[in-house]
RNA sequence: GGGUUCAUAGUCCAGUUGGUUAUGACGUCGCCCUUACACGGCGAAGAUCCAGGGUUCGAAUCCCUGUGGACCCA
């Protein structure tokens, strides 16, 4: 019998018409009945080119969670969206146009972000979609559409009536040159040459002088602390007494603070308001009042007295001269200081109190605990991060954000009392624009309204993501049947900010869990653990590597490099390395294609072998595929396929699959067992590697297509398991004795079959061609 | 500074509730065209299981201390 397959090799190529394949059939197509699973699919940021390699691969693992629920017959909603808010994409929009933000007009700077948006998201899609997503491409979501935006600002609405949303002023990170506050993570860290000045502060009712070392010297008139370490004993003995100010004169208190070091300068610190984030804990937990020396023009304020009005450089030299010459400065020392600068516009930012909305989340904490805990976590330990991060939350949620590329905030103030106005939800409102829905002020009766211009944090938009793909608000029937979402699937580093955001907002709105599962995967790095940057030059763009070597076998390196939760290694040289795993299953596969199929049969010793070890490996693989955890069963797989199914069984039964000197009952059982491990490993890489176990069952077993197969089950054959050892044993000793006596393969040796193997003895002397 | 986590051949990784000789792959070296596969087969070399201490009849595995790395937060 010819074989059905007649190339040697796996072509890639294939995957082009597969792929169409799948798309013309529908056959991933979701339907809300039955048992459904619904993954909260992480919308990916096109940042920039190209996309991180271990995004890709974090995907196609994603797709293998979708497919495994499809082989256990659930009914799967896997959606397909981009995350197009928020800062990446103004400054590589300003970048690419050598713009300005603040200086650009809003309209066209929106614009601008959007093409740009629009040519990297093109890219990923088609990543997407030739690393064989079975997610739901017809109706991909962005979360700057129009529905999506709206949904924001509806949940925001809900929250805003519920009364859980406040205007407050606290400090922020603040960029004096463009004018705005920026987020944490705008902020880089350089190291700046300054001065550290070793100020005299007398002590009251004393002649005691404390010496306190600060490189802000100008923040004298902020001052409203001076603390020492509690075990420092120098200063034991002044404790609760005053200090007096240089040059400002007025009394500070000292206090203990375990923050002071005592290696730092003189070990006490004075804590102004506010030199660095350290000071606005201290202020914070110390309960002391602010003075805002520094204005948003960045100039000192009044409250300096002789210096108001000068730029924080200029009144820092100012001060020092004037302590010098009133003799109050010891020493200066010139330090390199680690300084915050702002990304933009490479300043150090200042922190001034800003007035910005909150989101109360404090008092959802015990709540959110409580539901946390009952969420299961793949791997489980990474439920200590979240449970970590909720013993540290000590303040609300600042959602505002002086930022143009994000969900505007639906506000609109009455311009003759500034009462705040939130409209009807249900819409898209750009208030920086749109003309005001609100009519009459509900305060004073006015009817003249100015827009708010600024727009939500980022996560306010992600936060609703299980919201958005279960039709909150749209379509209540679908949302009844999808919601709570199944499986939340995130990286590990964005536990604090994504995961636990979503449960905060969507506990807010439906009181439930978003999802009963999250699925934490680590980041890939490259080839010798270390993180991948564009500044290192060790990014592998995953794109040329999937053209080359095949979706597959992307994946399959994909399943067998990542051990779930950890990090993992890319590189090249490994993916191209896991292809020789296919080359195998294919050309197995090939010499397979040219048995007839056999439904049943008489299995003999050796088949009962092979379909225990088989067994033992389909349980194994549940227990992987259960916890979502591909590592488990791709590398059990494999060396099932290669070193024991390839290695030994197949040579074993070879000749008998010819019918040399055999029964027809005896072959039949061998071409019987062949077939069956075949298939069932088919099926169990078929979540894994969907192209080429497709294009195999088609061609050998099946007209339709893999993918709407069930997984095998185990069958709990008779335990014969305990014959590997001494089958495989026994052959290589056979090999070994053939190369010592210089013999080839094919030629007969005499050996004499041990005793425990006799049942084995006929296939075992036709593999050897042994003579006793 | 607080937290999470890791440490096993040149490299990557497995190692269930402690139990004979520590798993597999890549790489290296040697031999081999054998009625699926040279993108293959067979064989070989290669490990103080990070260090020190403890528990135990017995520790890669459990406990403590330390060292080094990664990440998160401050």
């Amino acid at each position: 019998m010819e074989p059905k397959i007649q190339e040697t090799a796996w072509n890639p190529e294939i995957e082009k018409q597969i792929l169409k394949q799948w798309e013309d059939s529908k056959i991933y197509e979701f339907k809300p009945q039955g048992e459904v699973f619904v993954i909260d699919t992480p919308p990916p940021y096109p940042s920039g080119r190209p996309w991180h390699i271990g995004a890709a691969a974090h995907y196609a693992q994603i797709d293998m969670i979708a497919r495994t629920a499809r082989m256990t017959g659930k009914n799967v909603l896997f959606p397909i969206g981009i995350d197009r808010n928020g800062l990446p994409v103004e400054m590589y929009t300003e970048k690419k146009h050598n713009i300005r933000m603040h200086e650009t007009d809003r309209a066209e700077f929106l614009k601008l972000c959007s093409t740009a948006l629009d040519d990297l998201e093109a890219e990923m899609i088609q990543i997407m979609k030739s690393l064989g997503l079975s997610g739901n491409f017809s109706e991909y979501y962005r979360t700057d559409s129009e529905q999506y935006r709206s949904l924001t600002q509806a949940t925001f609405i809900e929250l805003w009536k519920k009364g859980l949303v406040y205007i407050a002023n606290r400090p922020n990170n603040y960029d004096w040159v463009t004018g705005t506050t920026i987020a944490d993570a705008e902020i880089i860290y350089e190291d700046i040459p300054t001065k550290l000045v070793y100020m005299k502060f007398k002590i009251k009712n004393s002649d005691m002088v404390l010496i306190i070392a600060s490189t802000r010297p100008e923040l004298l008139c902020a001052c409203q602390a001076i603390i020492v370490n509690p075990e420092d004993e120098r200063y034991s003995d002044i404790i609760d007494k005053s200090a007096i100010i240089p040059v400002i004169n007025r009394e500070v208190q000292i206090k203990t603070h375990p923050s002071a070091e005592k290696e730092f300068g003189s070990g006490a610190v004075m804590v102004c308001s506010y030199g660095d984030q350290n000071d606005v804990a201290l202020f914070r937990e110390l309960k002391l009042e602010e003075i805002v020396a520094i204005g948003k023009n960045g100039r000192m304020t009044e409250v300096a007295g002789p210096y108001a009005g000068l730029k924080v450089k200029q009144a820092r030299e100012k001060i020092i001269e004037d302590l010098q010459n009133q003799n109050l400065v010891e020493k200066i020392e010139n330090i390199n200081h680690r300084t915050p600068i702002s990304e933009r516009s490479k300043i150090p930012i200042e922190i001034i109190p800003m007035e910005e909305y909150y989101l109360k989340q404090k008092e959802s904490v015990e709540k959110i605990k409580d539901l946390g805990s009952k969420i299961i976590f793949h791997p489980s330990m990474h439920k200590q991060i979240l449970m970590n991060w909720l013993e540290s939350i000590t303040i609300d949620w600042p959602i505002s954000r002086r930022r143009f590329y994000g969900t505007e905030i639906p506000i609109w103030y009455c311009k003759k009392c500034s009462e705040p106005h939130v409209p009807e939800p249900g819409k898209y409102y750009k208030p920086w624009k749109d003309p005001s829905p609100i009519s009459k002020c509900t305060k004073c009766g006015a009817t003249e309204f100015v827009g708010e211009e600024r727009t939500f944090d980022t996560w306010m938009d992600s936060s609703v993501s299980p919201l958005y793909v279960s039709k909150y608000n749209r379509d209540n029937e679908f949302f009844k049947k999808t919601y709570p979402t199944t499986l939340r699937p995130q990286s590990k580093d964005i536990v604090r900010t994504w995961l636990y955001y979503t449960i905060l907002r969507c506990e807010q709105l439906t009181g439930k869990t978003p999802w009963s599962e999250a699925w934490i995967m680590g980041y890939g790095v490259d080839e010798h653990g270390a993180k991948m940057s564009k500044s290192k030059g060790n990014v592998v763009d995953p794109l040329p590597i999937i053209q080359k070597f095949g979706a597959d076998t992307f994946r399959f390196w994909s399943a067998s490099e990542i051990n779930l939760g950890y990090d993992f290694r890319c590189s090249e040289q490994k993916i191209e390395t896991t292809k020789k795993f296919l080359s195998k299953l294919w050309n197995i596969s090939r010499f397979l294609s040219g048995f007839p199929i056999v439904k049943s049969a008489k299995t003999t010793p050796t088949d009962n072998w092979i379909l225990s070890e088989l067994d033992k490996m389909v349980a194994e693989c549940k227990k992987g595929f259960d916890d979502y955890n591909f590592f488990v069963p791709s590398t059990s797989i494999r060396e099932f396929t290669w070193n024991l199914f390839a290695a030994h069984y197949i040579e074993m039964v070879k000749g008998r699959a010819y019918s040399t000197g055999f029964s027809e009952e005896e072959r039949n059982a061998a071409i019987f067992t062949l077939h069956k491990v075949l298939s069932t490993l088919l099926l169990l890489l078929a979540p894994i590697t969907p192209f080429i176990t497709d294009y195999l069952w088609q061609t050998i077993y099946s007209d339709k297509t893999i993918h709407n197969e069930k997984f095998p089950q185990q069958e709990n054959h008779e335990d014969w398991t305990r014959f590997t050892k001494p089958i495989t044993e026994f052959n290589s000793n056979v090999w070994n004795k053939k190369k010592e006596q210089n013999l080839s393969l094919k030629d007969t040796l005499e050996m004499d079959i041990p005793q425990e193997l006799q049942q084995f003895a006929k296939d075992l002397q036709a593999m050897h061609n042994l003579k006793s």
